[in-house]
This record gives structure tokens, C-alpha cells and sequence, in this order.
DNA sequence: CAAGGTATCAATTGATCGCTTGAATAACCA
DNA sequence: TGGTTATTCAAGCGATCAATTGATACCTTG
């Protein structure tokens, strides 16, 4: 019953997918295509990595399956290749984070201390009552690429002179990318300083999207 | 702002477990390993590796988060750490079957040609009106380990020897490891050359007990 | 058609991975 | 205690991978 050759094909082939999450820069510019589609020049500033190696990194992704390419005049934009790839991403950062002392520690590092933060539930459930204002606070392309409905777009750059553009009677909730991107927490440790009552949403604009996918309204 | 030394901390961190899944051999002791606890010989054998190399490959999934290990006597057995990591690598291999024309053609060549299957949802229907006999065609220590609650347990390699135990008047379902087992295959072919009416459960057991976890009865 | 920007290719280097071999350790048993 | 089995450790070799560099291909604009 050695019928172990044809077996070995098929772990190798799923393997080529596996290989293409091995490498943070990968995992990088994954997590950035979970925002929308980038071309390879914006994904290689937004990485601090090389046009060549951007591109190399992308072209494994590619002949994984992860990523999709299209032509847009000079530039090839990226995207993930669907929402099972995004979910894919989401479930590997979300096993290593619970299984991974080293995840919780960089995030730690990363995200500084922690800040005061919403669910999903709370949130809806305020909105509905026109009880907050909900604040998106990642750069204006991404917030036009998709974003929660009833968000206002205030970049965090610019968070600090435009605090004027939010009403002072409501609770502020800010969210970005994603649990592990900074930008939220640096909104609400801003916020909190000029003395607002500010917190923000768990996870990001990616996990809403994919939530509201699987439940169609 | 270059914050992004503290960032790629973060994505390595991720790589750890990602790099855990780039390897065939890793891959293929998750697939056992969803099956229940092994030890470290019996990977060995059932993947066709040597000791010393099967037990390399353990600790490096150990060290990924992916598995725990308890000694037992002489052996030491792993599992799997949870059903996260469970429903992460279903989803690369679902993933992978869906993107990669590669992993499609490893199937269709280990697994032989399409046998009839059916959904969870029929096989429940059906079940009810107790109108099939269900039948678990992996080895006996597997099914032990756990199994579909009315399966009965006839492995593969006693199934010819065994035929007069199954019913004549009701259809025949076999189930197995899951979509890339070729038991149930094998199992239905066998029962059709008998002139018998076969069918192969779409998934297998851990498919079956993570989806009856995450609605529990 | 030439110029300029964007993406990819090709070749190289150093680092890491995968597997083997042989020795060491741990638990059990007589 | 000494023997046996299961697992792990340590060293080594070949293969693969990641990043750099410089050159090439592709598309648009003037």
C-alpha cells in the first residue's frame, strides 16, 4: 500500500500556497491588499521595501493564487484574489496572536499601551441610537477604496487640526486597518488628550466587510 | 515617520506560524494530526518519514504554536493546539483547492476518478428517516478517537470481507480523513462493484465535529 | 518615434531549510 | 542495575530562499 507518491503531490502543491505565508514581507503586503487594491510601486513605499523585491514578493503571491493582477496604463494594480484568501490571512494573524507569545509582545510593542476599545455589537447598537460618531482614521484612499457606512474620513495626519470637524457631544469610536494597525490607538490616545471621550472599534475596515459579507443584510 | 521597524517585529512574529505551513511534510502531520493524537512513531510510519526527521518537524510545529505534546509512557503524543489551528488548515487547503489548478490536479490524480457524494445537510435529512447505514471506513484507532455519532466502523482494508454486515435495503454512506482521503472513494467503488448503492460523504470527521462545535446541539 | 516612468527579469550573495547520520537522553521493565 | 524502546539532540551537506544590483520590457505622453 505504498500509494504514498501520489499523496506527496498533493501536500507538495498545497505547500506552494503555505510557502507564500513564510515570509513577513509577504504577510505585509498582504495585509495591505486587505485594505484594496495598491500597485506595486505604492505597496513598495508603504513597505520600505524595494520596487524589485516588491515585485518578486508579488509575483509568489501570484503563483500561489493569493493575489490577482490587472493592467491599469503604467501601473499593475494588486488585489487579493477573494474573500477566502482574506479570511485566510485573518484566521493565520489571529491563530498566531493567540498562540504566539512573540505576536503579543511585538503587538504590544508596536501598538503601545493599550487603549479602551468597542465590539462589533456595541457599536451597531449605539449607531442606532445616533449615539457616537464614527470616525475612519486610515489615509483618504483607503477610506474611498471602502469604508463603514456611516464613517467620516479624517486621517490621522490630520486628526489633530480638524478635532473641530467633530461634534462635542458625542462619544468618538475610531478605527483603521486592522487590531494590529496603530493608527486607532493613536486617535484615541489623541482624542483622550485634548480631553474627548473617544475609544475604538476592535477590528478594522477588512474584518466589517467580511462580517457583513457572510451575513448579507 | 518610520515606524516601521517595530511593525516588521510584528509580521515576523506572524511568519513563525506561516512558516509552519510552507512545508509538505508539516502539512501532512496536521492532516494526521486532525484525525486525533499520534505519537511520534506512529507519524513516522503513517507518513512514510524517518523518526528522527518526523520528530525535527513536530518540534518545529511545536515551536509555531500549531501543536502540544504530552508524554505519555515511552511516547510522547502530539495534537493539534486547538480547533483554530483545525479550521486554519482546513481553510489553506480549501483555499488552495479553489486557486491552485496545481493542488486540483494532485487530487484528481490520488483520488481517482469522481465517485457520487453527498452534502452534510442530506446525509442529516436522511439520516433521520433512518434511511441509510453510515459507514466509517478509517482505520479503527481513528475511529475510537472520535466519530460521527450513528457511524458505524468498518475499515477500508476489511470492507470486502465484511459486506454481509452492512444492511442490503438501504444506501450505503461512507466517510473518511475528509475531501482528500481517497478511503471513501475506494470504499464506494468497492460497494458499487458489488451492486451495491454507494455515495461518499462530501467531508470528513473533522470537518463534521468542527461544524457541529461551532452550532452545538 | 523618442523620452520617461513603471514593472519585471537575470545573476549573485549570504542565509536558511530539509534530510541524514550517529550519539545522547528519558522512561519503562526485568 | 542494566537492557530496551521512544524521542531528541548535534553536526553536516545539498537545495532553496531573500535581497541586491543592473539591465530589459512595457506602456503612455509629447
Amino acid at each position: 500500500m505504498d500509494s504514498t507518491r501520489p499523496k506527496d503531490a498533493l501536500f507538495e502543491a498545497i505547500a506552494l500556497m503555505g510557502k507564500a505565508f513564510a515570509s513577513p514581507r509577504r504577510l505585509e503586503l498582504i495585509d495591505l491588499l486587505a485594505q484594496g487594491s495598491r500597485s506595486v510601486d505604492e505597496l513598495a513605499s508603504a513597505s520600505g521595501q524595494s520596487n524589485a523585491n516588491t515585485s518578486q514578493h508579488l509575483q509568489a503571491l501570484h503563483a500561489a493564487g493569493l493575489v490577482t493582477r490587472r493592467r491599469d496604463g503604467l501601473r499593475v494594480r494588486y488585489s487579493l484574489a477573494g474573500d477566502d484568501v482574506l479570511a485566510l490571512w485573518l484566521a493565520l494573524r489571529e491563530a498566531s496572536a493567540t498562540r504566539l507569545a512573540e505576536v503579543q509582545r511585538a503587538a504590544r510593542e508596536y501598538l503601545g499601551d493599550e487603549v479602551e476599545a468597542i465590539g462589533r455589537d456595541e457599536l451597531v447598537a449605539r449607531m442606532a441610537r445616533d449615539d457616537v460618531v464614527l470616525v475612519d482614521v486610515r489615509p483618504a484612499e483607503e477610506f474611498e477604496a471602502g469604508h463603514i457606512e456611516s464613517a467620516q474620513s479624517i486621517p490621522i495626519d490630520e486628526l489633530k487640526r480638524r478635532l473641530d470637524e467633530l461634534p462635542g457631544d458625542r462619544e468618538v469610536v475610531a478605527y483603521c486597518r486592522g487590531p494590529f494597525c496603530a493608527f486607532a490607538h493613536d486617535a484615541v490616545r489623541t482624542l483622550r488628550a485634548e480631553g474627548r471621550y473617544a475609544r475604538r472599534l476592535h477590528e478594522g475596515w477588512p474584518e466589517w466587510r467580511l462580517a457583513n459579507e457572510e451575513t448579507p443584510a
